[in-house]
DNA sequence: CATGAATGAGACTTCATTCAT
DNA sequence: TATGAATGAAGTCTCATTCAT
């Protein structure tokens, strides 16, 4: 169920993704974004009826890429620890080379307002909860992972480390290596949970 | 340095975090704030120069309200590892307690845009990082916590894990028992670190 | 069930039903209204909520209005038919003096859109109906109105001749003697009808 | 002077008419005109060189609509007063069959902008009475009708009736029987008129 | 004939703030 | 202290229209 964006779609969602970024929710007006792209105000609803369908947009691109990369880790037939340390590593350096993603995805408030897009906030963060779970739960069962440890709780504890970290990076205006001080986050995890 | 805030300020604060809780950020507005004060719009201005400075007066009561926190934690002359629990159990309680506190509490997003409140977000995210590492480093050194994690690390992922929970409950609309599943979150980061 | 406008309010209305008759309904924007008020257009919003609120105050007046007539004829205690003459000499002058409130009254079509607004249109035509189909069958109960005739049928043809003419003046842009024209179809009724 | 519209052209008038029927004029947009056609926005501008000229089409149709039935009726070589009749019934027919033509051939508010197109209204109007008089006239030279009131105030008083009649209709969105309550009307009309 | 992209004007509305009373 | 009126900037969105393809 592969959502369809136009070219001009596509990139007024990464131009909003930017300007969200930059100086917060409050910049993302359809103003600043129209000017961004070099077009008038008015010319924004040839490719999308409404604001909330501009934010829509982003929270699909999100969701798909998420999607991806689980689908690529899925794939990558290696051990569910290291199946978990390659997912971590990989969204850091996604993060990395897309600050602006960082600093929008973790913004859930913004998106309570309107039905469709807490929904679908609610959706990515169910995804992404239920995979990490899965993973965990083939490492106890493999052996790798500490047997006396909830998934679920392993699951809060993993991402929630992740997130936080991402989140001072991004307060700190990005003033420090996110990958470097990742994967330090990453080897007390593992020492945390390996068996 | 303690803020003096008279009564009608510390009501003002106090409904404004209610409202900001209640739909989001976008909700606080001084029209919202006066009619729930029952005062006009106007009047608002008797108290607080501008609305910046009724953020900085939430910001102030976090941060107060944190630090008293801390200084009762440190008084507990039990264990570390229990003072670590004791400040777990507290935080959740509270939040429990004050849901709208829970919602405007991790928003820094928000406060991003003035100097003034960008800098006090970071300054209460110190205080509680450089705490919590100072309580880990003591029940490391009385061998209550496991050596061979960097106290750094350790302060990322119980904050991460906390914040992670509170943030969930919030997006549920408080449909879970914050203390009941904080409890058990805690159980496994004790697992986790405990020597 | 009086409605209470305040002073500035009435004026908002008297203004914007003088907007509405100058060049039909599109004419009464936010933007001219409160230029002829002589404030900025975000002010207007101080004494109405929104729009529809200001065209509800013209319906309101109206309704007010007509009902005050009405009861002004039913007090004087003259015969039924005498009664239906004041009552059309009696709105013809208003209207003569009032162009902007002829202009208007008759526009049902522009309100049609929100459920209030056509609700209160469809009111006062019931009103007027109800009133006038009273004072003809008084008539004919007093040997003064042909007996042969439905007092509804009659509150038809006396209402649409007076809605026609009213009409016409001001497609003509009054340039002639509603009064005096409205004097001639009375004459003219009136023979119609009399026993 | 008939107008020569083409296939296109009159499709696009007749959905016009229609668009204006649903939900009054603000309804009749070139976006909504074109998506009804299923063809782009600017395409419209292939048949008309501009919304005007689309609302000068309509009121051109009913031009020629009202002629047609006048050439119609004049050509029944009856007596004036059922010509009259069938003048009546025939166009409480046609608008019970078109509603969509009930609710715009009385918007003559909406038509005033434009100098060409209230100048139409105007005409239309003009013809419509004088044919009537005519009929009136005639009908009174035949003695079949009342001597004693003037053809033109009786031609106000048809048309009033007819009008109203059909704005009631309309407004109550069409939920009583047209040509029956049509028929009432002019029973008591035909009383009132006759000799 | 029709499409797709864009324009410019203008619509209604919200918001923080000011000022006289 | 509080009210009532107003301001000015900004926000989202709609509309008729144009132009290159």
């Amino acid at each position: 169920m592969l959502s369809h964006y136009t070219k001009r779609q596509q990139e007024i969602i990464n131009i909003a993704i930017d300007l969200m970024a930059r100086k917060g929710v409050q910049e993302l007006t359809i103003k600043n974004l129209s000017q961004k792209i070099g077009i008038v105000e008015s010319a924004i609803y040839r490719h999308f009826k409404s604001k909330q369908d501009i934010l829509l947009g982003i929270l699909n691109i999100f969701k798909e890429n998420k999607e991806e990369i689980f689908a690529a880790i899925e794939e990558v037939s290696s051990s569910p620890l290291s199946q978990l340390h390659i997912l971590f590593n990989k969204r850091f350096e996604h993060f990395s080379k897309n600050p602006a993603v960082a600093s929008v995805i973790f913004s859930e408030d913004f998106f309570r307002n309107d039905k469709r897009l807490s929904q679908m906030v609610y959706d990515i963060m169910q995804i992404n909860q239920s995979i990490i779970i899965d993973i965990v739960k083939r490492g106890q069962l493999a052996g790798e992972i500490r047997n006396d440890l909830q998934a679920k709780q392993l699951s809060f504890i993993l991402t929630g480390a992740l997130r936080l970290i991402v989140t001072q990076w991004r307060l700190s205006e990005f003033d420090f290596d996110l990958v470097a001080e990742g994967r330090n986050v990453w080897q007390t995890l593992e020492k945390m949970i390996k068996k």
